[in-house]
DNA sequence: AAATGTGCCAACCGCACAAGG
DNA sequence: ACCTTGTGCGGTTGGCACATT
């Protein structure tokens, strides 16, 4: 049997609203409020309209401040960085653009913003893909095909952005669009260089981390301890002076803290293997530490690894997989212009006073420690001098949301240079310095800044853009230099 | 000029979930 | 524990406007 209908079907007007039904309903609403109950609201103004009906012209077209049409690149780019970390959550993506509905940003996306990204050549491809054994060298693509049939059109269109942004003729990937560096910045290319090839061993070449693999990541994440005396330190000069000063961290630990036979065993690894342990071990972190180590917490920690791995956001799962037929997908444009983007020169983030790069004046830090809910990264590839900061919102607790981590969006983003890092955010009299970092593939190691260990000038940083379910509220700007 | 195709967007539909009885 | 109800969400559709053939 099924469920019963939340209206008199018959007695209902249907279709496009007249100017009369507009304004009784905001009348209405403007004075009264919907009394929260919307099935009831059009009797008590005449409406023969379904209380959703109602509901729906309200939230998409009568209230206040709403805006339609005329989307920004900056929209854009918003749009299209959460579509990719995660998927259609339209009225997540509408949170972060205010004045936006999610059905407007859902129209937008079908109907232009895909198109944009995607270009033409999607249908030509995903033609040949359906044709296993063409080619004698795709020996598995059979295989592969299946895999690539049994993903929602969602994650196909996800995974496509992703290997997009790992198109080695893409902005992201080709140090020649890149924007110069100045003379600072380009020593420091120099003098690392060796540093980037020698962790270039180490990375894992042009594939992405599966949510299994950022699990085994996790599990080994303890090895941070290690480091956890010189956070103390860290935690000190912050809630101190507001000061970090000059770290002898060399930077020539291996990424994330990985030796070469750990990296290797983790790729070797199947989920099984990685995911029982996790729980043991991230109980270590130190956000759980910060979170009273309630085992409610460990419980959405080890979901939303669960989550990452289901079929409603799995795409960086399938991308690990996919990724081994990368060649099916390079040839594919870039959809999305940005090469027009870049900048002349670098901007400086308001708010704050950065100190030239080679100053040895004192710099201040964000203080990281006391996040009371998440934030991840997202990069901004429109302006590629800046990233962006997401905050949790607290209103998704109860949904296995996390109360805060840090996650990244894409790593390819960050491939090659040599930056300076300054983070800003509004929300602290402070902000952070890495100076410099070396990007070579960067993604955040979302257990890094999730356990709210500081960054420490000098050091390596891995980010890991893997594992993410995110759903963020407000939006703080992190510029690069 | 008519037929057809395409783009766009408001609105609808059905499902999932939470709250309350 | 189960059922009912209201709400929110994402996928889909219908129809209009404009472009192309």
């Amino acid at each position: 049997m099924g469920r019963a209908p939340c209206c008199d079907k018959a007695n209902v007007k249907k279709g496009p609203w007249s100017p009369e039904e507009d304004a009784k309903l905001k009348a209405y609403i403007d004075e009264y409020g919907t009394g929260g109950n919307w099935i009831a609201l059009p009797q008590k103004i005449g409406l023969k309209r379904c209380g959703k009906s109602c509901r729906l012209r309200w939230l998409n077209y009568l209230r206040p401040n709403i805006k339609h049409g005329g989307f920004s690149e900056e929209e854009d780019n918003i749009i299209c960085s959460l579509y990719i970390s995660i998927g259609s959550r339209w009225s997540v993506i509408a949170a972060q653009l205010p004045g936006r509905t999610d059905n407007d940003i859902k129209n937008y996306w079908n109907t232009r913003l895909k198109k944009k990204l995607l270009g033409r050549r999607k249908n030509s491809r995903m033609n040949r893909l359906s044709v296993p054994g063409q080619d004698p060298k795709d020996v598995n693509l059979g295989e592969e095909n299946k895999y690539l049939q049994n993903l929602s059109s969602s994650a196909l269109e996800r995974l496509q952005l992703h290997m997009q942004l790992q198109n080695p003729l893409s902005f992201y990937n080709n140090p020649t669009f890149w924007p110069k560096l100045n003379p600072f910045q380009e020593k420091m290319v120099q003098s690392h260089q060796f540093l980037n090839e020698s962790n270039q061993n180490n990375l894992i070449q042009g594939t992405p981390i599966s949510p299994q693999q950022a699990a085994g990541e996790c599990s080994t994440i303890s090895n941070l301890k290690a480091d956890e005396h010189q956070n103390s330190e860290n935690e000190r000069n912050i809630q101190g002076s507001n000061f970090v000063g000059q770290s002898n961290y060399t930077g020539i630990e291996p990424v994330s803290g990985f030796t070469q036979a750990e990296l290797d065993d983790l790729l070797n690894s199947e989920a099984s293997d990685v995911l029982p342990t996790q729980s043991h071990n991230i109980a270590e972190f130190d956000c759980f530490k910060e979170m009273n180590g309630s085992m409610d917490n460990l419980e959405w920690w080890s979901n939303d690894f669960v989550d990452a791995n289901s079929a409603s956001s799995n795409s960086w799962d399938s991308a690990t997989r996919v990724n081994q037929s990368e060649e099916m997908y390079q040839d594919y444009g870039l959809g999305y212009s940005m090469q027009t983007e870049v900048p002349t020169k670098m901007e400086n983030p308001g708010g704050f006073q950065n100190p030239p790069s080679n100053s040895t004046a004192p710099k201040q830090v964000m203080k990281a420690t006391k996040l009371e809910y998440g934030w991840f990264i997202y990069p901004n590839r429109c302006n590629p001098s800046t990233i962006r900061i997401y905050q949790w919102p607290s209103g998704f607790a109860g949904r296995n949301v996390p109360k805060f981590t840090v996650q990244i969006i894409n790593e390819a983003w960050y491939v090659g240079g040599v930056f300076d890092v300054q983070i800003s955010c509004p929300s602290f009299a402070s902000t952070t310095l890495i100076n410099p970092t070396i990007f070579r593939r960067i993604s955040i190691d979302t257990c890094l800044l999730k356990n709210g260990r500081k960054i420490i000038p000098g050091e390596v940083i891995t980010f890991d853009y893997s594992n993410i379910l995110p759903y963020p509220l407000s939006v703080l700007d992190m510029k690069c230099f």
